[in-house]
DNA sequence: AAGTACAAAATCGTATACGAAAAACTATCG
DNA sequence: CGATAGTTTTTCGTATACGATTTTGTACTT
């Protein structure tokens, strides 16, 4: 326990400290877009040899957290305007797949706790904190998905949601305004699960529910 | 010559060159599923060292061609017909949306490659070969793709088609039946598009198109 | 004979080392 | 003063080596 490997975070293998150091250090911001990412430094840093960090990165680089470049390096990956608009698009998309196929599994229980966040939202909302309502935004769906029978799809969302992190902050930190639908819109979506609407249906409210918030950014980006 | 590994396909880096070797091995059926792939032995294979072999083979598994167990080794991954499951259901959902996206942008000369396509594709009905079929069927839908605005959906595209090719043959090997109304949805596709029809109809109807598929071989498979 | 403990082999995981490619810098020339 | 060729430096890519872990084989005990 003295073991300050230990508390660092331990997998076992070193390849997995090092990705597990790499990402948190992109996702909470110590290492910003474009910085560039030196495999001996890293290693060094980490006090592991460049080897299991080279296996990280390219892990990374799979997830599209880094842009990888043969005999340069790699750096982190930038938000592109571009990138954030296809990744919310296929967001939508394969979201909107698990919700629907989720849904039939869905329980009462299940509904109730879904429905508890939601208003930890909502609450949220007062003293608006985006990083946390992003955070509970991203619990809510996790409770619906939780027993999505298709894991691939559910990995899917995943690699989404990590790519989106890459951005410090939350997409409602640049459209405040939507925070607010997006509670109403969970509510809603609850309520066709209750009510055992079909799949298309629910399949459409959750692809919307997504792509509004996208539009949203474009129409305030647009604006400036 | 003497060099079996520059044969095969250099693409400059050596894991580059392994990865390439043994997803092809993989995909030929020279490593079937449940192989066990020794680091060291393939290496030696190759003509490189164990390194980039390694990193070829975390690529794979990635990509859900290999498993690989922390301190045991890779095996070729087999098809459980359970993952097949998933990994069509998957398709058909990305599919239909690459589809949709890609139909606006589709010119009549695109239209007509395809139909030239799938006619090949109806002809090849008369002397049934599964796996002409199936590389006729990408054809045709690659040309669909080609254009998509997404160029995430169209990665997982690819994704799903890679899983599936670990089947060394087709689907259309166990459901033959499923080949000629494979063909004539194609073309009903193509009028739809040609039509300029919604988006949400195409989608529809473009994931119907694989589902179909799956559930032919559900149906074949329960039956035996 | 079956089961357990121990030893040996196979294989993976990571460190270190060196060669190769790219980038940055500098000095020389137009 | 700007551009280009050559040199230096940085950083990556891969080979080799060794320690760690799992599996397999074997002898011993019950």
């Amino acid at each position: 326990m003295t073991e300050t490997a230990v508390a660092v975070g331990n997998t076992g293998s070193k390849s997995e400290q090092a990705y597990a150091a790499v990402k948190a250090r992109i996702v909470d911001g110590t290492y910003s877009p474009g910085y560039r990412l030196v495999l001996a430094t890293i290693a060094k840093d980490l006090g592991v040899s460049v080897v299991p960090v080279r296996e990280a990165i390219r892990r990374l680089e799979a997830e599209g957290l880094v842009k990888f470049e043969r005999n340069v390096g790699a750096t982190v990956a930038g938000i592109d305007p571009t990138e954030y608009l296809y990744t919310m698009q296929t967001l939508s998309i394969v979201e909107g797949a698990a919700t629907a196929l989720s849904a039939p599994l869905i329980d009462s229980v299940t509904i109730a706790r879904a429905r508890a966040v939601n208003e930890d939202m909502r609450e949220c909302l007062q003293h608006f904190d985006p990083v946390r309502f992003t955070h509970l935004n991203q619990d809510f769906h996790s409770i619906l998905f939780e027993h999505c029978p298709n894991p691939h799809i559910l990995d899917l969302v995943h690699r989404g949601w990590n790519r989106l992190a890459s951005l410090r902050s939350s997409t409602f930190r640049f459209v405040p305004g939507r925070a607010h639908e997006s509670v109403d819109e969970h509510e809603a979506l609850l309520r066709l699960i209750e009510a055992g609407a079909g799949a298309e249906e629910i399949e459409k409210a959750a692809r919307q529910h997504r792509s509004a918030t996208l539009d949203a950014y474009l129409a305030q980006a647009k604006s400036i």
